[in-house]
DNA sequence: ACACTGACCACTG
DNA sequence: CCAGTGGCCAGTG
């Protein structure tokens, strides 16, 4: 196992509490590239095999659950998002700012 | 080696 | 508010 980006990005996103997001942008920045976002989303993709990474943890800086698409059904993000007690409507969390949770804060 | 793509982000007009 | 642009890194054809 070579420690390169995408391990990073997997410590990080299993550490993300129940009922907690975070962002592509958050991860990348705590990571030190604060503009390699797209390549976190990417890991992301590469780590969905990984049963112990949250993906549905983790959305873009708007809230939305860009990545859905990658997951078994669509709405498994959504739902799994619910049954942690986050609010999802039209693809979007209910109240980002209050759910997010800031790895560089949390980690730091 | 080159070009294109990607679960993105921030800035500018 | 919406659209367009640049930037970041790695993988794939």
């Amino acid at each position: 196992m070579n420690e390169n980006f995408f391990e990073n990005v997997y410590e990080v996103v299993k550490l993300i509490p129940e009922g907690r997001v975070t962002s592509y942008g958050a991860i990348g920045e705590y990571l030190g590239s604060k503009r390699s976002a797209r390549m976190v989303g990417w890991a992301m993709a590469a780590s969905h095999t990984l049963p112990d990474v949250p993906a549905h943890r983790v959305v873009n800086a708007k809230g939305l659950l860009t990545g859905k698409t990658h997951f078994t059904t669509p709405t498994e993000m959504a739902t799994l998002l619910k049954n942690e007690g986050v609010n999802v409507v039209d693809e979007k969390i209910v109240d980002f700012e209050k759910h997010f949770w800031n790895p560089m804060l949390e980690l730091m």
